[in-house]
DNA sequence: GGGCACTTCTTGAAGCTTCAATGAAAGTCC
DNA sequence: GGACTTTCATTGAAGCTTCAAGAAGTGCCC
């Protein structure tokens, strides 16, 4: 309650600010994909990832981490997906534990035929708004706020579970 | 597909960013309250707002508007903060179809209680990384971008429903 | 190579959110 | 006043996320 555990008028501003913002940006993005495409933002952008990848496959593990959520949760949002055929997993080759999600030929077709509207969304919302020099402060601003977060799940931090 | 509609690779590195750092964020604070608090961010959100409100009560329609969700979402919210005991549910004089939301004194004691704490989890995770200029300018860009977004619902907007 | 700790991924249940539908009251139009 | 539209808030079901637990494989250490 002190002043080093407060925040100051403008802080508070701010932090609200963002807060509205990115809960508008969400539900926006999500409502959009749910219309145009059937599936919620995290889940494009899970394909979007594994399109990008070589071969088009990731190891769940890898892509839970490039994506930010933790393995559960990717292990569901995979079974759905599969169940539409966007996705296919496959055992690893090196480590019979492990699973290999990949982006079916359909999958790549979907996200071929969303990616439009969804960049447009993006832009709009985000990019139409900000001058060049906003843009590339947001992007400098955001790496500053990641890089203090860890992923969920402390993959690789046990001791902190 | 074209230039107009695409992204630049900058656009495109400082959209993961931001991605990223939201998803952390989210994750790392709901994770924080959750433990420290039993709910998650958005019903501390509530309480916060309420208590904030003239007589620490308001309007459904109107605390769903602050808190940028829709009505359904907030009912449900309401409910369970209800059985919890932090929030209450009055009639509202002036309009037999409306309620009121009231914060507890038991809801109040309990903000009182987590607060600094969570305070203390958003100082560490943004303000405490940015100097002064980067945190405004990240108030100046939310509040940019939150413009250009309407509240789910289109509670005003009905015919964009 | 046997034991032990750790990693990989999945599962089911509980909680939260979304969506469409609903009842009830208020507002509007003539 | 009566018909029509809109607003307020809620509900239940379906979908998504979280959490804790667990099966199976790997790596290490002696």
């Amino acid at each position: 309650m002190n002043a080093m555990t407060w925040l100051t008028e403008e802080e508070q501003t701010t932090w609200r600010a963002f807060l509205h913002a990115t809960t508008l940006l969400e539900d926006h993005l999500d409502r959009q994909l749910q219309r145009d495409a059937g599936m919620p933002h995290m889940y494009y952008a899970l394909l979007s990832t594994l399109s990008e990848a070589p071969g088009r496959k990731m190891r769940m593990t890898e892509l839970a981490e490039q994506a930010k959520i933790t393995r559960s949760r990717l292990s569901h949002a995979v079974s759905r997906l599969e169940g539409n055929g966007w996705v296919r997993r496959e055992n690893c080759p090196t480590d019979r534990r492990g699973q290999v999600c990949v982006l079916t030929d359909a999958g790549h077709t979907e996200l071929v035929r969303i990616a439009p509207g969804h960049v447009a969304a993006v832009r709009a919302a985000i990019f139409d708004r900000l001058t060049a020099e906003q843009s590339r402060r947001l992007g400098e601003i955001s790496r500053l706020v990641a890089e203090g977060l860890h992923q969920p799940d402390g993959a690789d931090v046990p001791w902190l579970r």
